[in-house]
DNA sequence: ATTCGGTTTAACCAAATGGTTAATATTTGT
DNA sequence: ACAAATATTAACCATTTGGTTAAACCGAAT
């Protein structure tokens, strides 16, 4: 009966807390520090972003840098748990290479800035790296290095180094979003014409890579 | 005769302008925007950096903003002639695979910070780039995209749409520097470990690409 | 009605920051 | 030798910035 009473209590604490104040501010601040970086957001920003007084930002979150590193967990959070789920599926090498192209790719339609914010912030303290390792989440590719040894003794695929495939397949999925602004100097396209590209590539990547090791 | 005095003087001039303040400060700028960025840099910082006072930076360079534009189009000057001189080659087309590899990865051997550095800093200002293109020596991709379509004809490669190889080149290359952090994470290699798998690439990565398109 | 905990705000503060100025030192042309 | 131009510095300035404080507000339990 009191436990009863006790969930209606949790429910509602967890409910405004959700969608009030305390997760406005970092909705906030995951938009200011995406679009202008650690150093170059400004509090103030957040603050008006959340329609809400400076000092709430201190009373919330004490800082800026943990505001931030709030942020920065937030949004790795939201990336790592997919791909280490895609990594470690039991699913064929093939297949999970398709599998992996194609969810990443909805993942950054849904949300565009995240890797690049992710990429960005760790060049800047690359000591962050050691935060997120320690993460539950955190992608272990152990179980797909042992599936891509089994398939060159398979002779299904050439001999590779499974770390250098890794790196090929995240360096194939993600620098087209990270170097776009380049990407369109260069290949002298506009913004709807580079989307189309990209589009494009959703079904040509996996082929590309599967084509690179097929033996 | 008085030709060579003016040449002597005119080397005289180049040389204090290479050597002294102006460039001092250009290079030292260059050492802290790169580190930290535009936003993250500090006026004061460079001109320790440089060893001198701060009002020279305004003296010769006006604003924060200017002397990062200039460091920002030497540092992309360093990067794009290079680029430009080997895609544009009158080699056969996997030859060319294997010269952009190894001409770029000799090219962050030394300047390890610069790609990193130009991809951030157009993410943070995407505008930039239109500054860029109109310059003399921007990378231009119409001869290697014509010199793909023969080798589609001739059927020596498979069918490809040529920006989505050169992306997949530039990726390949680029990712594993700009993403290092975040990789070396995933990994599991310290910094040793991931310079060694860098190595591996250097004859690695030619190969995986000319697999991936080699009919 | 009052008290009490947590929440929110306006006003404030010290340090940092980009930029300027006026005076001094150095170089250069005559 | 000297005057004009250029280079360099110390001191200064206005604004911005992250952060604090004390008071007001508000919903709920007594």
């Amino acid at each position: 009966m009191s436990t009863r009473w006790l969930n209606y209590l949790v429910n509602k604490m967890k409910k405004t807390k959700d969608t009030s104040t305390e997760t406005g501010i970092l909705n906030a601040a995951k938009r200011v520090f995406i679009k202008k970086g650690m150093t170059g957001a400004r509090m103030q920003e957040i603050a008006d972003e959340a329609g809400i007084n400076k000092a709430m930002l201190h009373y919330y979150y004490r800082s800026k840098e943990l505001l931030f590193e709030a942020v920065f967990k937030n949004a790795f959070s939201m990336l790592a748990p997919k791909l280490n789920k895609v990594i470690n599926a039991d699913v064929p090498l093939f297949k999970k290479i398709e599998d992996f192209t194609s969810s990443y790719i909805s993942f950054v339609v849904k949300h565009p800035y995240i890797p690049t914010f992710v990429i960005q912030e760790l060049n800047r303290n690359p000591d962050f790296v050691k935060n997120l390792v320690a993460e539950e989440h955190f992608p272990n590719i152990e179980v797909f290095k042992k599936q891509v040894e089994k398939c060159i003794e398979n002779k299904t695929i050439r001999p590779i180094n499974p770390e250098q495939l890794f790196i090929n397949i995240l360096a194939l999925n993600i620098f087209p979003f990270i170097g776009a602004p380049l990407l369109m100097g260069f290949t002298g396209t506009n913004k709807k014409q580079y989307k189309d590209l990209m589009k494009q590539r959703k079904t040509e990547v996996a082929q590309f890579i599967i084509n690179a090791i097929k033996v």
